[in-house]
DNA sequence: AGCCTATTTCGAGTATCATCGAATTATAGG
DNA sequence: CCTATAATTCGATGATACTCGAAATAGGCT
């Protein structure tokens, strides 16, 4: 993953609306969840809500799939676990960081690792 | 961790410069790396990479240290190990995430730095 | 077509951020 | 005390973000 990536994913969710957003849509799991639920959950204007809601689909976090005429939000795992692995390896590039869990394992599929100190 | 301290330590983190910054520090190890030092490597304006800096500072991901005339900057592990646990929390709210015990009961969780990380 | 619901885009006001030179503080040594 | 070095704070400027109501778009129903 390229930092610019990283810092975007990381600046989209660092904003307390979206990351309430973000782990709703978390939680909503698989299935996922519509816009106007989403809202009532938040209870934010809808333009706010969409305008944040957008960040989140630029940066690949969150994806968007219409339904009729509602569009269902889903959180992207995979892009999250990237993201994640990305920070995992920046946190582990040295020798005594031991893992919480299998934190590190994450990376692997995404390519996120950039070479550094592998399997801390 | 609270959700608006999360938000706050991914902002600060959501910024190329200061991503970049952090890096520098993780990659420096326990021995930390002089402002001086750092800012050699990042070529960028003292009054700039303070400026950074301070944010990381604030938001506990780097420790600043005194020696003599010149600072010494740490990345804090900890610190970073709970903010990802609380992102691992985040995305391993779902069932599909084969979480560990009762990983979905988030809510009020704080547990974030330990191990249910697990399968996800 | 006409209408209804769901959601986004537009536009504008306010607030916060990023950058960087100049001035300032902190510490050590002569 | 005076000077030198290390780093921060100040101040100003331009850019970007956040918020939200109003207007516009998309899709389905009658």
């Amino acid at each position: 993953m390229k930092i610019e990536q990283a810092a975007r994913q990381l600046e989209a969710l660092g904003n307390t609306t979206r990351l309430e957003l973000y782990r709703v849509l978390v939680r909503a799991g698989t299935a996922g969840l519509a816009v106007g639920h989403v809202q009532e959950k938040l209870a934010i204007p809808a333009s706010t809500l969409s305008h944040h809601l957008r960040r989140l689909v630029d940066t690949e976090l969150v994806e968007r799939e219409r339904q009729a005429t509602t569009l269902i939000c889903r959180a992207s795992y995979p892009h999250m676990q990237a993201l994640i692995g990305y920070l995992a390896d920046e946190c582990c590039a040295d020798a005594n960081c031991r893992p919480v869990s299998g934190a590190t394992a994450l990376p692997a599929a995404d390519g996120a690792s950039q070479g550094r100190i592998k399997g801390c």
